[in-house]
DNA sequence: ATAGGAAAGTGCGTGCCACGCATCTTTGCG
DNA sequence: CGCAAAGATGCGTGGCACGCACTTTCCTAT
């Protein structure tokens, strides 16, 4: 990769974690292009040659973290049972690393409830929706790979991108919306709403 | 209901009919939110008394399909098994009325390219898939009675609701975007759909 | 029946935003 | 070293979302 890709990426990073850091400390409505723009050391017409506006920046981690779960999903062995290879891929993608868990900030309730909030905006929620719907395609073509079936004429692979994709969203939600940000590990419900939703959501 | 409320949902209709028709013929940003009011008979700034955007009043149809969806729901039987129950709750609203069958219009593939190309435009992705996402909520509180499972609790009336809307996006995808809207019924699509989903999405 | 008040519709003004276009700067390569 | 392509920037414009104040319409309680 030569340096004009990665100062790309470097600039679309800045500005996407710039985007999230602003709107989750002032709110959503608060933050202005402007101010990313300038945080993250650009002009603010550039921030407009990496996003459509402050949503789609504010989602395009979720996007990114969706596309590595694609790739991680296509690089399980393949002699791995299809579901539990879907759980390995996800499960790394919503743990946070070391950097984050090293640190207890005193602020973190704040943080979250920043996310929250953030997480509550219209706009936001239909951009996080989407860049997960637009991952589904790639995570459709490794489930394709996987089971031989092909993504063009079957609905099963995107089915089951689509499923994985609910499977995640209800998770998340069920952690910050509801009352788990706290006590739980994320991780658990997402083994958890995964295993049911393979399992055929039977009823109880 | 009285005359005021009546109205309201009038009005409502009408600007979302008139949304989509006018995307539909000329193109999203062929039309301005000013020729939506007008064609509703009704002032521009009426319009964002009803709806947030221009995006907002297009996905605003699938909002209610949705909800029609959950109360369906809630009206079956409850002797019934919960995805046949849930297959009936949905086929339904996503099969034309005799209104439209009765006319073979000679624009119909005229009307579905148009419909292509809107379902093409970003913005109406994004709220399309957030107005399913929070029409869900209703499903997961119709699929909480019938199983006497808590939505506030557990996530599996939220997992079923979520399951039940992948299903239908990936139907709907399948008809409009592949090449199924000529030759095969959606209804069947759905219906394999949900089948599906309720097995567990076993490889094949 | 009617008066009062709530709810909906409207007009205006404002600030933000998305984006086309022209220009300048940086990068990769011969 | 110099050139062509790609990216960054500045400017201008049309549109949009929405707060506010005012008018009109409808419901309700006396």
């Amino acid at each position: 990769m030569g340096l004009r890709e990665s100062k790309k990426l470097a600039t679309r990073a800045a500005l996407s974690w710039a985007a999230i850091r602003l709107v989750v400390e002032r709110g959503y409505d608060a933050v202005l292009v402007e101010d990313i723009a300038g945080a993250a050391g650009v002009s603010p017409r550039t921030f407009n040659n990496y996003f459509s506006g402050k949503a789609e920046a504010v989602a395009s981690r979720h996007l990114d973290r969706c596309l590595r779960i694609a790739d991680g999903l296509g690089e399980r062995p393949a002699a791995e049972p299809l579901w539990e290879a879907i759980i390995q891929a996800v499960v790394p993608e919503f743990t946070p690393g070391p950097e984050v868990t090293a640190h207890p900030r005193p602020d973190r309730e704040a943080w979250v409830a920043g996310l929250r909030l953030m997480l509550a905006v219209p706009a936001v929620q239909a951009e996080t929706l989407r860049a997960a719907a637009s991952a589904e395609t790639a995570v459709a073509a490794a489930v394709g790979d996987r089971t031989g079936t092909n993504p063009a004429t079957d609905m099963y692979p995107k089915l089951v991108a689509a499923a994985v994709t609910a499977a995640i969203n209800v998770a998340s939600q069920h952690y910050y919306v509801g009352g788990g940000a706290d006590r739980g590990q994320i991780g658990d419900l997402l083994v958890d709403a995964l295993r049911q939703v393979s399992a055929g959501l039977p009823p109880p």
